[in-house]
RNA sequence: GGCGCUAUAGCCAAGCGGUAAGGCGUGGGACUGCAACUCCCUGAUCCCCGGUCCGAUUCCGGGUGGCGCCUCCA
C-alpha cells in the first residue's frame, strides 16, 4: 500500500524493514482528562491503518504509551505538570488520575472499535529505560545538565528538523501566549530529558536517578518504550499533527543519537479535528466527549462513520449537522445490509472486482472515503446476498463500523412481536379494526397512544410493524 | 515572519493528464388514509492568474482563502 511520509512528503509504497512483520507505535494519550472526540480521531484512523496493514497479510505489533508523568504545559522548568494539575483539580492523587483517565480512555476506544494495541505501556512503568539512554546520551555528547536539569543538545546534530524546512532562527519563540523560555538551555530549540529541579515541591512522581531525585521529561518515554518492544527499528510511528514539532522531531534526534542510525522509516500523522472556530483541544476549554455525544442520542459508531469518510490527511469540521447527516447514512446502511440473506453460491468474479475496489482505495494512502464507497458499490451490485455479506463481512474486519451487529440486532427487533407487550398487541389490533373502518382520528390517536408507551408502529409493505423505540 | 497541509455542487467527499464517483439534504415521482420505510428521477464551466501539453480539476509557477505547527495539544 502507498502511504504518505510526513519525514519525504511524498506517498511511499510501505515496505516493512522485515518481510512480512511491521513494528507500530502509537503515541497515547496524556491522561490527565478525557479524551476528546478530536483525540480520537486520530485513534480511529489508526486503527484503521492498523486494520488494514493486518488485513493484506502483515504481522503487526502495535505498542502505545500512556503518559502518565512529565507532560507539562510547557516544555521548560516552568510549566504545569498536567498530571498534577488533573490531581488538584479532582482533589485526587496523580496515580488516581492516571488509574480513572486511562480507563476512560479504553472505554472510549472500545465504544469506538479501537482495538487496544498489543502493548500498552505507561511511562511510569519505564524509568530505569529512560535512566539507561539519557546516561548513554550524556555520554555520547548529545546531553548535558544544567541547572539540575538534563537537556538535550539540539546543536550537536547533523539535521534537527526533520519535518520541515526550517532552520532555528525561523521559529519564532513566544508565539503563544504563555510560554517563556528556559535560560538553562545552551540552544533555542534544546529540550529536557530528566527534571531535578523543578517549582513543584508537591510533585508527587519522583525517582532515584544518577542526577538526583526527579522526573523524565514528555519526549524520552516514547523513543525508550517504543526501542524497549520493538527494537532498535520502528517500521511506523503515528500521532496526531500536532505532535510533529516539537514531539516527534525530539524523538527522532533522541533515539537516532542514541542508537547511531535511523531509526523511524515512516511517519503518519492524522490532522485534526475542527470546529468552526478551528482545532477543538483540551487547553481551550470546550470539548467535545464521547459520553456527550451519547449523551445527545448518538451511537458512537456513527462519529467513526464520520472520520471515515474524511480523509484522514485532511482537516475534519465537526458540526452536529455533519454528524446527523453521518447518522441517517448510518442507518440506512444497517437497514440495507439487515435485508441481506445468506443465501446463493459466492459470486467468485464479482467478489474479486468488489474487493478490488475496496483494497484499491486503501492501498492509496488509507483512503476510507473511498472505502466507504466501495461498501456502498457492494450493497448496489446485483450479485446474491451471500457475496455481498462476505464482501461486508471483510471490509469490516478494517472499517469496524459494528455493521454486521446493528442489522442482526435490527432484525432480531423487528422479528420480536412476540415480546410486545399483551396490552399493546391489543392497542395495536384496536387500531387495524379503526383503520378498516377508516376512522383515521381515532388510528392516529392510538399510535400516539403506543408512542408514549414507547413502542412505534409503521405501516410497512409487509403490513404492520411495531418496533420497541430505542 | 517561517514551515507544512489544504481549496471540487446546499453540506460531507472521491478523483493522481483524456472533458466530474459516492453519501446526506433539496425538489419531483411511485407506494401509502396520513406519516415513516423503500424505490426511481433531480444538481458543478472543479478558488484566481499564468505556463507545459493535442488535451489539465489533475502537472509546474505565482496569487488568494482555510487549517495546523513554530516548545500544552491527537
Amino acid at each position: 500500500m502507498k502511504l504518505f511520509n510526513t519525514l519525504t512528503h511524498e506517498r511511499e509504497e510501505f515496505v516493512p524493514r522485515t518481510p512480512g512483520k511491521v513494528s507500530m507505535y502509537t503515541c497515547g494519550p496524556t491522561v490527565y482528562h478525557y479524551a476528546h472526540i478530536g483525540n480520537l480521531r486520530s485513534y480511529i484512523m489508526e486503527d484503521v491503518l492498523e486494520k488494514y496493514l493486518r488485513f493484506t497479510g502483515l504481522d503487526v505489533k502495535r505498542v502505545m504509551n500512556i503518559t502518565d508523568v512529565g507532560h507539562l504545559t510547557s516544555d521548560g522548568d516552568t510549566g504545569d505538570d498536567k498530571m498534577l494539575k488533573g490531581a488538584i483539580r479532582e482533589h485526587k492523587t496523580v496515580m488516581e488520575i492516571a488509574d480513572f483517565y486511562t480507563k476512560a480512555f479504553f472505554a472510549d476506544c472500545a465504544k469506538l472499535n479501537i482495538k487496544t494495541p498489543d502493548v500498552v505501556q505507561p511511562a511510569t512503568g519505564c524509568i530505569d529505560e529512560f535512566i539507561k539512554v539519557i546516561s548513554s546520551l550524556i555520554e555520547k555528547g548529545f546531553a548535558y545538565e544544567a541547572g539540575g536539569n538534563i537537556y538535550f543538545d539540539t546543536s550537536k546534530l547533523k539535521k534537527y528538523y526533520v519535518f520541515g524546512d526550517v532552520t532555528e532562527d525561523d521559529l519564532e519563540v513566544g508565539v503563544r501566549e504563555g510560554v517563556e523560555e528556559d535560560g538553562n538551555k545552551r540552544n533555542k530549540a534544546d529540550f529536557v530529558l530528566w527534571f531535578t529541579k523543578s517549582k513543584f515541591n508537591d510533585q508527587e512522581l519522583k525517582w532515584e536517578s544518577p542526577w538526583g531525585l526527579g522526573y523524565p521529561g514528555w519526549h524520552i518515554e516514547c523513543s525508550c518504550i517504543s526501542m524497549k518492544y520493538l527494537g532498535e527499528y520502528l517500521d511506523l510511528h503515528c500521532g496526531g499533527i500536532d505532535n510533529a514539532f516539537p514531539h516527534h522531531t525530539n524523538e527522532i534526534a533522541q533515539s537516532e543519537s542514541y542508537l547511531g542510525h535511523e531509526w523511524c522509516k515512516y511517519w503518519f500523522h492524522v490532522h485534526h479535528l475542527n470546529t468552526k472556530n478551528g482545532k477543538m483541544s483540551k487547553s481551550k476549554g470546550e470539548f467535545l466527549t464521547v459520553s456527550l455525544l451519547e449523551e445527545k442520542g448518538y451511537d458512537p459508531l456513527v462519529y467513526r462513520l464520520f472520520c471515515l469518510s474524511s480523509h484522514y490527511r485532511k482537516s475534519l469540521v465537526f458540526s452536529y449537522e455533519n454528524l446527523d447527516n453521518a447518522a441517517v447514512a448510518y442507518k440506512k446502511l444497517v437497514a440495507k445490509i439487515a435485508k441481506l440473506t445468506d443465501e446463493g453460491e459466492l459470486d467468485k468474479a464479482e467478489y474479486d472486482r468488489l474487493m478490488k475496489g475496496f483494497t484499491d482505495a486503501l492501498d492509496n494512502d488509507l483512503n476510507t472515503a473511498q472505502g466507504i464507497t466501495a461498501l456502498y458499490d457492494v450493497l448496489k451490485s446485483d450479485t446474491n446476498g451471500k457475496t455481498k455479506l462476505a464482501l461486508i463481512r471483510e471490509f469490516e474486519k478494517v472499517l469496524s463500523l459494528g455493521l454486521i451487529e446493528a442489522s442482526a440486532k435490527m432484525n432480531e427487533a423487528n422479528s420480536a412481536e412476540e415480546d410486545i407487550p399483551a396490552e399493546i398487541a391489543e392497542l395495536i389490533e384496536q387500531r387495524k379494526a379503526a383503520r378498516k373502518a377508516k376512522d383515521f382520528a381515532a388510528a392516529d390517536a392510538i399510535r400516539d397512544k403506543i408512542a408514549e408507551m414507547g413502542y412505534i408502529v409503521e405501516e410497512t409493505r409487509q403490513g404492520t410493524k411495531v418496533t420497541k423505540k430505542a
